[in-house]
DNA sequence: AGTATGACGTTTT
DNA sequence: AAAAACGCCATAC
C-alpha cells in the first residue's frame, strides 16, 4: 500500500479535512468524505486513512464509524485508539462507542447538543 | 481495462 | 441488538 498518497484532489482534500478536527471531537468517515467533495466515499477515506495516516502524522484516531463506534478491530488498533481519543476527553465505553451528539465535530461552528441544553436552562 | 481490497454506510433480516 | 445483504468508492496491481 504506503507510495506517493496525495495525488489526487480527493485525497488532498481528505488528508485536509482530517488535519481540521480539533482536539476532542470525533468525524466520520463519510463526514470526511463529504468535506472532500464525495459523500459516498467513505470507503475510499477508509483507504486514505489505513494507507497513509502515519506517514502524514494525521490525527487519525479522530476518525470513527457513522453510529459512533470505532472501527477498528480488538487488537488491530482498537486499543490505541480509544486510548488516545481518552486522553482528549472523549468518552469512549468499553464496546467503542461514542456519543456523537457530544463528541461530534460541526465544522460550520455549529455548537454540541449539549451545549443547546445549557441555553436553554439559561432562559 | 478488469479485478480485488478495505479503519464505510444504509437497509433489511 | 446484531449481523447479513447490498451498494458505493478510491486505489493498487
Amino acid at each position: 500500500m504506503r507510495k506517493d498518497e496525495k495525488r489526487t484532489a480527493f485525497s488532498r482534500k481528505v488528508v485536509e479535512a482530517i488535519r481540521k478536527i480539533p482536539r476532542g471531537r470525533v468525524a466520520t468517515y463519510g463526514q470526511i468524505a463529504a468535506l472532500a467533495g464525495n459523500s459516498r466515499a467513505a470507503r475510499g477515506v477508509a483507504w486514505i486513512l489505513h494507507s497513509s495516516s502515519d506517514a502524514e502524522r494525521l490525527p487519525w484516531h479522530r476518525v470513527i464509524g457513522s453510529r459512533g463506534r470505532i472501527s477498528l478491530g480488538r487488537g488491530r488498533g482498537f486499543e490505541k485508539q480509544r486510548r488516545r481519543l481518552a486522553a482528549e476527553g472523549i468518552a469512549v465505553d468499553r464496546a467503542g462507542r461514542i456519543d456523537l451528539e457530544v463528541f461530534q465535530w460541526e465544522p460550520r461552528g455549529k455548537l454540541p447538543a449539549v451545549f443547546k441544553t445549557f441555553e436553554r436552562s439559561f432562559r
